[in-house]
RNA sequence: GUGGUCGUAGCUCAAUGGCAGAGCUCCAGGUUGUGGUCCUGGCUGUUGCGGGUUCGAGUCCCGUCGAUCACCCCA
């Protein structure tokens, strides 16, 4: 048999089911902050990529790239920024600013999978462009906030670690670092926890610092970049999820003031959620057509999914959106009235009910049994008694007899209650 | 790309180098037109695949594919 792709996923309806719920409270919590939907192909053009990058880089090679059969390079895309920063561009003036737009979609990366992280993957992306305002910011990160308690985590279950592009800039570059300089110590920066200090001291060696001088400034935290934002979430009452720290650093070269990263409480998993400000990056990807701040962030589904699984509240929420719910199961008592019965079907389901019934004669207590299975809340029994029909009310087990026309009405006030 | 661990029924897992099994799921029954429990019965395996050692391999060895974890990287 031939099996699935390594790194790709297959969704049977419980998975589904699963992902459902995830981009659908994706989708209610970017509503409730005005983000409107939009997406992209999945396929680029590969120089979309390489514009961005310098050749030979490691996201270059990620790549999921081939030559289409009109000889053209062409790559899945690995992240949505520069579709959005090529859409922003073809159409900047046609929208009024700040732009909040948000997407989910499907994503590809051809490296090894582990915990978290697989070859094509669900990511929620939300931006600001317009806006260079802390404003902004704080905005973007309520919005990254709210997404995660809306799956039912508190500030118990994860903290956004938060720190500035521009904090660090403005340090290295009081040290005398010029530009490649500055890439080399916050690449180093990136690596305090993972890698020895002699290691990074020689790294360093070139830019003048040491691991010390980092950490240094890491420690004395740089509170007056934080303040504007912090005020901000304050006023949301959102300050309990936040935790100012200059050692996040992302890897990315573009970022150009607030970045930050969201871990669970347990450091168990890898990052949420990450994003920061790009000020410059539609500018460049457009090649000067459009220059529009912007500030964004993307959320996996992998990592979320695996802390849904592992914190009660979330998982119960999760649950309590896989029950399988319906309306109505009605019964075919007597297999000579499954023409009656098939009508009230189509009234049922024309009136919106979820509604089903057994496609092949089966004896009533199975049928019970059926209804129960697929969560139905009532039964409506088809027999001899025909016109006269029953309906059940099933967690109640309480049973009234009515003439079939009177059915829908009934049914009608139901729908109103529930 | 590098390294560790692991591949047995749809799922979770047993089986000292000696007859490949259990639970759950699924399917069918348990006589008259009413349920979640319960009872009975049944299906499903080239033990991931290919070699090797052995009288004999699920078990040991090699290769391969896959899963998983870590490194790398993390857009």
């Amino acid at each position: 048999m031939i099996q699935g792709l390594p790194g790709f996923r297959d969704f049977f309806p419980e998975d589904c089911a699963r992902r459902n719920h995830v981009v659908a409270t994706w989708r209610e919590v970017s509503r409730r902050y005005g983000f409107v939907e939009f997406d992209g192909p999945a396929l680029e053009s590969t120089d979309l990529y390489r514009k961005k990058n310098e050749a030979g880089a490691e996201i270059l090679e990620q790549l999921y790239s081939f030559t289409d059969r009109g000889g053209r390079e062409v790559a899945l895309r690995p992240e949505m920024t520069p579709t959005l920063a090529r859409m922003v561009a073809a159409r900047e003036k046609h929208y009024r600013k700040p732009m909040k737009w948000f997407c989910v979609s499907n994503f590809f990366r051809h490296e090894r999978q582990q915990k978290g992280r697989l070859r094509e993957f669900l990511q929620f992306n939300a931006d600001i462009l317009g806006e260079s305002s802390p404003q902004a910011d704080a905005e973007i990160i309520a919005l990254a906030i709210d997404l995660l308690r809306a799956f039912g985590f508190t500030a118990e279950h994860f903290v956004v670690r938060l720190s500035d592009r521009k904090a660090w800039m403005d340090f290295l570059q009081s040290r005398g670092c010029d530009e490649a300089a500055c890439r080399t110590a916050l690449a180093c920066a990136d690596k305090l926890e993972r890698e020895p200090e002699e290691k990074l001291n020689a790294k360093l060696a070139a830019t003048g610092l040491t691991v010390a001088d980092l950490k240094a400034f890491i420690a004395a935290g740089s509170p007056e970049a934080f303040a504007p934002v912090l005020e901000a979430l304050a006023a949301r009452g959102l300050t309990g999820f936040v935790q100012p720290d200059l050692s996040i650093v992302r890897g990315l070269a573009y970022y150009t003031g607030v970045v930050f990263e969201i871990f669970d409480r347990s450091k168990n998993l890898r990052a949420l959620a990450g994003g920061g400000r790009y000020d410059g990056l539609v500018k460049g990807l457009s090649d000067g057509a459009a220059d529009l701040p912007a500030i964004g962030f993307g959320m996996g589904d992998v990592v979320l999914g695996h802390l849904i699984d592992e914190t009660p509240a979330a998982a119960e929420k999760l649950q309590a959106a896989l029950a399988l719910t319906s309306d109505v199961f009605v019964v075919i008592a007597d297999e000579s009235r499954r023409a009656e019965a098939l009508q009230i079907v189509q009234t049922c389901r024309e009136l919106g009910l979820s509604t089903d019934f057994p496609l092949k004669s089966a004896k009533v207590g199975k049928q019970f049994q059926e209804a129960e299975n697929l969560g139905a809340t009532h039964a409506v029994v088809i027999g001899q008694e025909w016109p006269q029909i029953k309906l059940k009310h099933l967690a109640t087990r309480a049973e009234q007899t009515l003439d079939h026309a009177a059915l829908a009405p009934t049914l009608k006030t139901y729908k109103l209650h529930s």
